[in-house]
DNA sequence: CGGGATCCACCGCGATACTG
DNA sequence: CAGTATCGCGGTGGATCCCG
């Protein structure tokens, strides 16, 4: 019998959605990140969906924001201590790929 | 600048599809699996879906499939070596699942 | 600059039924 | 037993415009 509910499918809930997983791996590199600087890191990714993700993981607790209120207004992301003990898993995720993955 | 072609995506592409993780680590498990051994393994998952993950999984190189041609037929499912490759990172996302998702 | 709101196209996925 | 075929809908994500 299959375990009732399921940890790999409650993670990837997380870290899925297209870019969620791209989008920790580069504020890791690169933090604190702010939302342009995203944008330029992560092309394919549309405003909107960038804006959604982000959402979705400062809801997860995984990532932190933090709103600069000037003019104009800046906004930077950082990792939560739950969003950081997801990058090594994340950086195993991209050796796998660069070994794997062809083309 | 982001690395022209990700490799977290790719590998996302590999094991995303709502169940492809969790049929990779049931396998790792049980294998060799059968068809209806895994749809009770992961009784969520439709006949249907199985069918297709399991397709696109075999075309991924991930697993290897071996019918037997009786009556009435019987198919096994094994990982390959690259599939094997995955496993310890599908198991890091079931340790972190177990960590950090609640209830 | 950093988003939100709205509209819409696509396709992922379930339900059901059929086949070798 | 181990799938495939067809239908249909709901959610995902793109394009565009707006707003503080």
């Amino acid at each position: 019998m299959a375990e009732k509910d399921c940890p790999i499918e409650n993670t990837f809930k997380l870290i899925n959605g297209k870019w969620k997983s791209v989008i920790i791996y580069q504020i890791s590199k690169y933090e604190p990140c702010r939302f342009s600087e995203l944008q330029k890191l992560i092309p394919d990714c549309s405003k909107r969906m960038l804006a959604l993700q982000l959402k979705d993981l400062e809801e997860a607790s995984i990532i932190q924001k933090h709103v600069y209120s000037t003019v104009p207004p800046k906004t930077e992301y950082t990792l939560t201590e739950v969003g950081k003990s997801l990058v090594p898993i994340i950086g195993s995720i991209n050796q796998w790929g660069k070994k794997y993955t062809k083309k």
